[in-house]
RNA sequence: GCGGGGGUUGCCGAGCUAGGUCAAAGGCGACAGACUCAAGAUCUGUUCCCGUAGGGGUUCGCCGGUUCGAAUCCGGCCCCCCGCACCA
């Protein structure tokens, strides 16, 4: 079969018959949807497994008699665009030359290249260029894609429906503008993501959050300590700070804060109204004392070198009792007399003592007692780090706040979330200070800090009532594989606000700020909506302008009145009516196929905010995923150069082969490995296949009456029919192909030994209509070719599967054949163990007998059996039939009752002419004994030399 | 750190949510035979170890447990991979 010219053809005739643009009508329905891609660039075989997968579902559907929706949009959101269209504008080599690589794909003519090449400087002419091409890649590999709804993300039309959805969400309430923490390079005047980062992505930059508590000094202002355990604040005897260091006195709003110059730096981007009105060293503060905010102790502040001032606000507070470093530091102090120096006198120091506040099995006093235990000697001590280590799981687990921490007392810690922050901050003696989890610096080696943007706009997602409905939703959809399950549950979880809306970038500007834009992960929510009703605008042309929420809340949430509507928005109130209907039949979406990395992110917010804003019923009905593609084993990516465009598929590999490819070479959960090797092994196989098909074609089909081999082999396939479409229901794709394609070869092949090429050739033209039905959602092509071939006028892409036919299913008869296999294996391995060539084959089966007691004890327990073996009269000695029981409990295979006299006088020639020898069955001839072996469905075998 | 997934015979990879029919599917690779002048392709067979009669032995990360019986269930340990937010 020529493959390539098949393709072509029954794609050009699908998009003329426009076989996949479903219409509303009477039935069931099935709307599936695959993420739109980015357009950045073309697409690759990676995103071909997941659109393969996606369309052999659809397919699938359609087989099933479902009325199948598979539309297609493309994605232009966000900055990447941007940045690509800036980079070309600057004429960046590398990324010209990447776009050129990207062209050179579709169009031959260098000048051309070019050319379009120049025009990527405007961002949108790099998106529509490759959505074109994209549509282009698409049709090529037969994808049922509906394409008259298809749309890109920066469209008028569809900025309209997501603004719609944003004050949709604005009206549940959780669209709120405030700080929002991010990593920040001062220098650069711009936030930082992983990718900006020195070492980002292998050693994690995180945002810590340290609860500021301030200290009252003498002249009233306050010297302000950070930690990230508050409620040890009961347990504070003293405060350090680096004598060295250099300390600032600085205003917030109409308080005075002593910190770290360093820490003045980063307060200045965390909080507003922040100035520095003068120095104060380290030095000058040590000696001096504070008011702790929890009981109005006076504490001393104590000089520490190992207090980092570039670390948080530069001072801490100790609490000896609990902190193995703090006690380690105080015990040093004392010993050494270094506070002399600061004019303490010794007095002072011995008033400065541990205060227990966590009571805890095995302890008296944690920090000591583990420096104790440990050896630790002085706080210069590397297993200090191991110590508090120790010290914090253990009083994690097991302690428990005591009668000092005041109505704190009583609560374990960890129960303890944020009651003491809160308190404190309640007080206005505590504080939110935010600290990046290491230090870090930008790719170009600027200083990275936490900065507070506080007209930031973000989702909210942690309120209760919407986390309750993700929850709920994700227990009522389908997941496959299922594990994803819980996964889910721990994303909606972990979910809380997420920032939306960004300064640059294509998209829909926010409606409450038109210098933002909404981020591109929050415009792609619930969009699979907008494709029920894509086309109707489309065809009737309606202008942005007259998409109002109004029709959008008509139209998708049946609320408002038509007639008003239709005057307000100027739209007809026909079409109205037109995509209420739309929507209401094709939605909610039945499926969403993708792959996994979209699991945090994408899929997430594809729940919440369906479960946000649509009623329960149109909620999502499935996830399915598939998962990555490699090539030889290494990430496919454009630096490794093993990047195969899908647009090269149908001339290099076929697509039919293509797809066969991806159903096959793994589970649809698993990595995919594209190796050459087992591609062209598969497409030998593939062709030999489909050249028996065509072989059948004009066979007449077999008819009359049928013999055992005839029978055998509908049983097989109607077994493996049956099985197909239960697998593929659980979209275990690639076992129904196995089955379908491969075991049944073998059967065919076997079946073919037996009655010779011609009958079976009739065999095959007799099943091949079925065969073809199940096939097409894998090779739609070739089924569709084949079928024709047939004599079919029909698109067999739109044909309905029919029911297996149990009525051919002979479960006996293939035990049988399979009995006469393992019979011939066995014969294999005696010649072959035995190094003898054979004359003459003797076969003894069972006798009655053994059948008999077989019968009797099989659903018997083990302990039981020979007892209840013994019943039966039979005509051998006790001794034998103990003998025999015992071979039959420990062999333990389950055989079902067959003739077995009867199938081997009727296999004889077969078995001779598989063995090269004579076969006598049940002769009176044993010269070996070799009688009494015999075995239900293991008969007993004498090779004659 | 938190969350998720996984370690299977030369390699890749099923099976392991319902324990026995598992020495463990399938593919790749390798070996042998058939075909061929030859190579390739194709077909057949073999591919953990031992064995001149269909048998036996040792395997499914490591250690232990449950069971008549575990690759499969339970506990502990070791190792590997992925995600962790403003990024499509």
């Amino acid at each position: 079969m020529d493959f390539k010219s098949v393709e072509r053809k029954w794609q050009e005739k699908w998009k003329e018959d426009r076989i996949f643009e479903p219409k509303v009508k009477e039935g069931k329905k099935f709307f599936i949807t695959v993420p739109y891609p980015y357009m950045s660039g073309s697409l690759h075989i990676g995103h071909g497994r997941t659109f393969t997968m996606g369309d052999i579902i659809a397919r699938f559907k359609r087989l099933q008699g479902y009325n199948v929706l598979f539309p297609m949009a493309f994605h232009v959101t966000g900055t990447p665009v941007l940045a690509i269209a800036d980079s070309i504008k600057k004429g960046d080599e590398k990324v010209i030359a990447l776009y050129k690589d990207y062209v050179r794909i579709y169009e031959k003519d260098e000048k051309r290249v070019e050319e379009i090449v120049r025009s990527f400087v405007e961002p949108e002419n790099i998106a529509k260029y490759f959505a074109d091409k994209a549509i282009h890649d698409f049709l090529s590999m037969g994808y049922s894609i509906d394409w008259r709804r298809r749309f890109h993300t920066a469209e008028p039309i569809y900025n309209k429906f997501v603004e719609w959805q944003f004050q949709k969400l604005y009206e549940k309430g959780v669209i709120k503008k405030g700080k929002y923490p991010l990593t920040y390079s001062p220098a650069d005047g711009n936030p930082v993501g992983e990718d900006d980062i020195k070492d980002g992505d292998t050693d994690k930059v995180s945002i810590m959050e340290f609860t500021a508590i301030k200290f009252r000094m003498d002249n009233g202002n306050y010297l302000v300590a950070a930690t990230l355990r508050p409620e040890t604040i009961f347990g504070v005897t003293n405060l350090w700070v680096n004598p060295n260091g250099n300390y600032a006195r600085v205003r917030v709003g109409d308080e005075t804060w002593v910190i770290s110059n360093e820490a003045y730096e980063k307060l200045k981007y965390q909080k507003r109204d922040v100035e520095k009105i003068g120095d104060i060293s380290g030095r000058e503060l040590i000696g001096k004392y504070v008011e702790e905010p929890a009981n109005g102790r006076k504490v001393i502040v104590l000089p520490a070198e190992f207090v980092d001032v570039d670390n948080a606000t530069g001072v801490v507070y100790s609490v000896p009792a609990h902190a193995p470093y703090d006690y380690q530091a105080l015990v040093d102090l004392k010993k050494s007399k270094e506070y002399e120096k600061y004019g303490i006198s010794e007095e002072e120091m011995n008033e400065v003592e541990p205060i227990k506040i966590i009571d805890i099995k095995g302890y008296d006093m944690p920090a000591r007692d583990i420096c104790e235990k440990m050896g630790i000697e002085n706080q210069k001590d590397a297993r200090l780090e191991e110590a508090t280590k120790i010290i914090y799981k253990d009083e994690f687990y097991s302690g428990v706040l005591n009668e000092k921490c005041g109505k704190f007392a009583g609560i374990k810690i960890n129960e303890i979330k944020d009651e003491v922050k809160n308190w404190l901050i309640s007080m206005n003696r505590g504080d939110v200070f935010y600290e990046t989890s290491r230090k870090a610096v930008t790719r170009n080696g600027n200083k990275v800090i936490v900065a507070v943007l506080d007209e930031q706009w973000f989702i909210d997602y942690s309120p209760k009532w919407w986390k309750e409905l993700g929850h709920k939703e994700t227990d009522k959809m389908i997941f496959y594989p299922e594990k994803y399950r819980d996964m889910m549950h721990g994303i909606i979880d972990w979910l809380d606000k997420r920032p939306c809306a960004r300064k640059r970038g294509l998209g829909t500007r926010f409606p409450w700020n038109r210098e933002w834009i909404i981020e591109s992960l929050s415009d792609s929510t619930i969009y699979m909506s907008f494709y029920t009703i894509a086309h109707i605008i489309r065809e009737n042309k309606i202008e942005a302008k007259k998409l109002i929420p109004e029709v959008f809340d008509y139209v998708f949430l049946g609320n408002g009145d038509k007639k008003e509507i239709s005057e307000k928005s100027g739209i007809p109130e026909e079409i109205i009516d037109k995509m209420r209907e739309e929507f209401e039949y094709w939605y909610p979406n039945d499926l969403r196929h993708t792959s996994p990395a979209h699991m945090s992110n994408h899929l997430a917010f594809f729940i919440m905010h369906h479960v946000a804003i649509f009623p329960e019923e149109l909620w999502p009905g499935g996830i399915s995923l598939n998962g990555l593609m490699i090539r030889e084993g290494a990430k496919i990516s454009k630096s490794k150069g093993n990047v195969i465009p899908l647009a090269h598929i149908s001339e290099r590999y076929g697509v039919d082969l293509f797809r066969l490819y991806c159903a096959v070479a793994a589970d649809m959960d698993t990595v995919m490995d594209w190796k050459e090797a087992e591609l062209s092994s598969l497409r030998k196989r593939f062709e030999k296949f489909v050249a028996m098909l065509e072989a059948s074609i004009g066979a007449e089909e077999l008819s009359g009456e049928m013999n055992h081999y005839d029978r055998w082999l509908l049983s097989r396939f109607y077994r493996r029919y049956e099985e197909s479409i239960e697998q593929m229901e659980h979209f275990k794709i690639r076992d129904a192909m196995l089955n379908m394609i491969f075991h049944l070869s073998n059967d065919i092949r076997y079946y073919e030994k037996h009655v010779g090429e011609e009958r079976s050739r009739k065999m095959v033209r007799k099943i091949m209509e079925d065969l073809l039905k199940i096939l097409t959602p894998v090779i739609p092509h070739t089924a569709e070719e084949l079928w024709h071939r047939m004599g079919k006028n029909t698109y067999i892409s739109l044909e309905k599967l029919s029911p297996p036919k149990k009525e051919y299913i002979d479960e006996t008869l293939e035990n049988e054949m399979e009995y006469v296999d393992s019979l011939i294996e066995d014969i294999r391995e005696i010649l072959s163990v035995a190094k003898i060539e054979p004359k003459k084959i003797y076969i003894y089966t069972a006798e009655p007998w053994k059948w008999e007691i077989y019968e009797k004890i099989k659903d018997v327990s083990p302990k039981n059996a020979i007892k209840e073996a013994m019943k039966i009269e039979v005509p051998v000695e006790k001794g034998e039939v103990a003998k025999f029981v015992k071979r039959i409990l420990k062999e333990k295979r389950k055989f079902s009752k067959i003739d077995e006299r009867k199938v081997l006088e009727r296999e004889r020639d077969y078995i001779a002419r598989e063995i090269g020898a004579d076969i006598e069955i049940d002769s009176d001839y044993d010269p070996k004994n070799k009688k009494p072996i015999a075995m239900p469905l293991k008969p007993a075998i004498y090779v004659e030399q």
